[in-house]
DNA sequence: TTAATATGTGAACAATTATTCAAACAATAA
DNA sequence: TTATTGTTTGAATAATTGTTCACATATTAA
């Protein structure tokens, strides 16, 4: 008949109207996302809960993770990017920890809900 | 020298037999990251967003996020899949909604973390 | 200087995945 | 029954991504 995408919106028109204008900003969404992404992968949720209980250096972590050091060096980029860990540098050695308290509540939520469920 | 994939574990050896030791099970850190992996996308973000608001059916919320049926009802079935929603069926339309507070709660620190940087 | 070690990085490959399209299924109306 | 509508689904395509490998960089020691 008419539209492309939804014929029957017209069903709920007021309730799609209301949470259209609820909705967060579409880059606000995007960088959640792109948040979530990151602890999408086992490799980083591994480093991730080993820095939760210890600062480590690069070796260290691929030891804990039995993963190469350049696939932990890899990832490590990427969370660094994310803004998920910091580190520190002395002399070879670099010591990375878990930048803030959201980190280990993000992962704490998750934990909770697949042991509930 | 000797071993493959780390020379130097010895440096820290106490901190990463600890590490090692409080570690979660591979199985549990593999459960984390398939649910985070669910939140990594927009799309499937924005159905999260849009649910949080109201219950919607899987047209509403294709208009509400601008997306075809199709691609919506691709990712409702993996988010049902991850037990993050529910839904009920009213003769053809189907309704779906967040399935538990955890999803708020680990939306809701997403949402801290990236407004915080 | 040279050697050794810790870490970082670019390219390549394999694997995963989101969307599109077409078709099916399910429920209701005519 | 047939037609219409809401939803689901399978296959195909394009794009993204994690790991490996080889090599580069950085720091210290000899």
């Amino acid at each position: 008949m008419e539209g492309l995408l939804c014929e029957n919106t017209t069903i709920h028109k007021e309730v799609v109207e209301k949470v259209k204008k609820e909705m967060l900003e579409d880059s606000t969404i995007f960088d959640m996302a792109e948040l979530y992404k990151v602890f999408g992968d086992s490799t980083r949720m591994k480093i991730i809960c080993a820095l939760l209980k210890s600062e480590l250096c690069v070796c260290d972590i691929a030891a804990i993770t039995n993963t190469t050091v350049s696939a932990i060096s890899h990832q490590l980029r990427i969370l660094k990017n994310a803004k998920l860990v910091k580190f520190r540098k002395v002399g070879k050695v670099v010591y990375y920890e878990i930048s803030d308290d959201h980190v280990s509540e993000i992962f704490k939520k998750g934990l909770e809900h697949i042991e509930e469920i």
